[in-house]
DNA sequence: GATGAATGAGAGTTCATTCAT
DNA sequence: AATGAATGAACTCTCATTCAT
């Protein structure tokens, strides 16, 4: 992985941004290179093609979700329902705070390159397969609900927090935390048996 | 894809389930032309543009969908969580009878010409409202919890039923029957004030 | 040749109007047809081709000019002079009173199909040539100057007549018959001894 | 098509050379690229558009005509009518030297976008209207006949030299020298009180 | 006499990418 | 490190024309 020089930075700050507002298929690197302030050369100097700026949006989201999640689902200190609650409420809160790559990342996973597209899903899945055991667990331990699938449960409830970028602006009435609060209750609330 | 159904509906069946496998964008006129059987001018003889033939899953989708759900939301001989709950079910098994068009439906709206967008966007809100104001008056009248803001949670669960094409298999352990209940008793626990 | 049913007059008064305005390429047969009411078909009912429509208006053009071009060189009860001031005027006339014909004929020569193109441009040609000759036969008997070539003197003065259709408008200040006058004046001017 | 000629320059020269001889709608950009020695991506590198291409042709006749006609029309040391004069036999002569791009000049405004046909028109207008006030000048000073509007003298005169392209040729009996003596010894002599 | 479905060739244009400098 | 010339493939769309009905 190349080191993060400020130019390469700009490149990809600018390509998010136009991802994320026109779509990847829409944005030419001409654009990219345009809104960067580089030329077309300069980005494939940093890049080495177009699907390589996708993919790395999806590299950072999904390492940093993840990561964070772990984290939270491997801490015993809190008792389960509250340790989900917590990530749940955390997962909103990172995806606001990055909502160009969350829009982008739930947009166009289907445009990246077919083996990289697999590679994403993977580790999307990975991440869900670990939610869906901590539902598990509630629902041995008889706090969760037992009659929906805990596989629906998380797909439900992801799915919820994945349209975030579809609705959420940083001007409206709500804050990060709030949003990430409320959508918590709303997932716990419909967990209780 | 067979060749005696008319003309037009084979190239629309056709674009539909490509722009749901691979994206509108990556999707070309000669494809859809090759999988209905036409050359492209055929296409361009039923249809003016590929925009058009975008639109027409929105128009179709729309129109059946909110009409629908106005019958229901309008039914005043059923209790209002039963209403709510018979709208959420109804609404997932359509969307996964026309899973394809669910999936283009979310996924390309940004794709469309900007005026079609922008009407789209207006009866899609106009759709949403309607189930807001259901919401609204359920926590009027106590029967579902005020803690949480009825926008928030009509985004909150009808995001959760947009993600349906992305992880929905018709192969699946799950109906469609079985889905949409599954989603209308997590929503109404959800709500339990 | 076949004869005008009004359909077809009404068919060829749309091509002309479209070819006067937009050009011979810029004009669809779909835009002739709905000009004229008709559809594409119909269009191809009257006429073989597109060519045939524009090659039409060249022969009637032609074929009238020519003939009044002649009867009129070819009375000798006028003085040369007379009679050249008189062709001048009316062929001035009858381009105003077709101007649309006029403005097709010089702009869009070159589209016609290759052998057409030859037709028009020989019959083009017959025109000039007996026109050149009464100018030399000015020449030779002293009524007009021999310093320029007869040619050029033909080529210059129906040269500014062919521009008519650029510059003429019928709301404008001046009538057919003025401008007419004021050609034929100024051409027998420029060819005193 | 020489190789050593910069690239841009080589395609502008094919441009106005296939649009002279074919018409500007009937030339491709692939022609102009065969002709070029580059590919249809190569033309693109330097021109935005087809347009473009014809809009240059524009340009540069006009700045260049319009140049030299001011100069003349301004030096105060030659009285009126040698002026006028020059002015004409000079138009002639740079008609002839870049006949190509005259014969596409007029023959092919109607084919710009539209509002650069506003601005070529505008120019144009500019340059008939600076030799249409010399006319009137000398009307006014008794020079020039006054009884046909010095408006419709410079469309009829102006007229007759945009028809260059259409029967002069290099190899004919006339040097560009001599046909613009002639042209304005003819103007002239119309203009004789 | 007139239609409209269907074609096929080609148009202008865009764009990711390569590469010499 | 960075440029800009150049490519080539693909794209959407247009259109004159044919033909069965």
């Amino acid at each position: 992985m190349q080191v993060d020089t400020p130019v390469r930075e700009r490149v990809m700050r600018a390509a998010i941004s136009l991802f994320a507002a026109k779509g990847f298929g829409a944005t030419s690197i001409r654009e990219i290179a345009d809104a960067a302030g580089v030329t077309k050369g300069g980005v494939y100097h940093y890049f080495e093609s177009k699907d390589d700026l996708l993919f790395e949006v999806y590299t950072r989201m999904l390492r940093m979700q993840t990561s964070r999640m772990r984290t939270m689902a491997d801490d015993d200190s809190l008792p389960l329902p509250q340790r989900l609650h917590a990530i749940v409420a955390d997962v909103v809160e990172t995806s606001i705070a990055n909502l160009e790559e969350a829009v982008v990342f739930f947009q166009s996973v289907h445009l990246l390159a077919a083996d990289r597209q697999d590679q994403v899903r993977a580790e999307r899945r990975a991440y869900q397969d670990r939610v869906r055991d901590l539902v598990a667990e509630g629902q041995a331990t008889g706090v969760f609900r037992t009659d929906v699938p805990a596989d629906l449960i998380v797909n439900y409830h992801l799915g919820a927090i994945h349209r975030l970028g579809s609705w959420y602006r940083a001007d409206g009435p709500l804050t990060a935390e709030q949003v990430g609060t409320h959508f918590a209750d709303l997932m716990l609330a419909s967990l209780r048996p």
